[in-house]
DNA sequence: CCTTTCCGATACAACTATGTATTGAAACAA
DNA sequence: TTGTTTCAATACATAGTTGTATCGGAAAGG
């Protein structure tokens, strides 16, 4: 099978241009790229990412990552906005359920895509503001909205309070996630039933 | 006055060593190189690090640097260790009153001495083991423990349940600060009352 | 077949950082 | 005064990174 274009609509991910000559990109370069380039921003930095040592762990040139992306900043923008959103998980309606599959999931996430060294990259201040805002706007803001959308269906059913600080208590959630890392404290295996009660209660709820 | 060497027992932080011949150190040299150091830290990560820069920017020269520091690694945790450890708040016996008094000293350690990024750093996946340690044992842990005194207090006192799950809920302090630097999210005024009560709500208390 | 683009390899100039060294002056101990 | 160490400034070799360029060959479209 091709490495190359298909006939679905997408090339790389990315609607297909005006078929131009000559030929084709190979597909696998790029996922390569941005991969590893994931990987070294989560284990240097943006300071520390090389250009060379990229292209090299990824198994190409240099030149074929200068031929889609014109600097550093742009291939670690593009890295990180790669970043497939995942499916986030089914909503039952119940709110306190809700909220300990989506811990969970964010466990999930977390780990295996090194995350949350990305994370603490995003704090640096060095860190161009518009790979910032990618971040939060691709990987933060979606997650977030969802534990408020938990809380505030509990306020909603009458579980929770009307005075319930959801905009604090959502913040207990995640966090709680990096205290524990930046402690170096490892996370118990029942971490997201045991955080999700918590913040129920913190809520005023009686879970 | 001189900026060297007094007569109070100490040189730079450091007992006095059996006083050798030749021209002292300045002290201000030592403090202004490693302020630099942090602030650098701060900004650009362990990666980014730079010796000449750092030198540079301290007013002084990259050899008085290696002539107290072999290497980079050698100065990043001195810098971390020098950190001052602030003076914890004052012990009331009241535990919720303490735990908001922590969360206050909390927010004013974590903005001036822009220790917020550096928590960010200890997450990258390069950071020397060694260095991390010593920023846990110096800056997290007391906190920590002091946060987890409060609840316990609060349990001594029948303030709290007996079966209060403090060792997540005590993650919930600094880990709101992380979670809404991630996010992007301003801090409010009042976080550390509301934080703190929330706390003390997950806990079981009834403030 | 011809043109275009991509790929891998290699090369190059400009820049930066590192670690070491030297020099003359300054500060202090014995 | 003598000996030792520090300081600022300067120099140097080594190494790594960046961005650009060139080359032959491969893979596609027209």
């Amino acid at each position: 099978m091709s490495r190359n274009s298909d006939t679905s609509g997408k090339i790389c991910g990315v609607p297909i241009p005006p078929a131009r000559a000559g030929r084709p990109r190979d597909c696998e370069i790029d996922t390569a790229i941005l991969e590893t380039t994931r990987r070294h921003l989560a284990a240097h930095g943006v300071s520390g990412l090389s250009i060379a040592a990229i292209a090299d762990e990824a198994g190409s040139t240099r030149q074929a990552l200068y031929r889609r992306w014109p600097d550093k900043l742009s291939l670690a923008v593009a890295a990180v906005a790669d970043l497939a959103e995942t499916t986030p998980p089914v909503v039952t309606g119940e709110p306190l359920r809700d909220l300990i599959a989506e811990l969970t999931h964010f466990r999930e996430c977390i780990v295996d895509a090194s995350s949350l060294a990305l994370a603490g990259v995003m704090l640096q201040e060095d860190v161009d503001p518009e790979f910032r805002r990618v971040y939060r706007e691709r990987l933060v803001k979606p997650r977030r909205s969802r534990v408020v959308a938990c809380l505030e269906r509990g306020i909603a059913l009458g579980l929770l309070p009307g005075d319930a600080d959801v905009a604090i208590a959502s913040t207990f959630v995640t966090g709680s996630w990096y205290a524990m890392a930046v402690a170096g404290t490892k996370p118990p295996k029942d971490w997201a039933d045991r955080t999700a009660h918590l913040v129920w209660r913190a809520c005023g709820g009686k879970g």
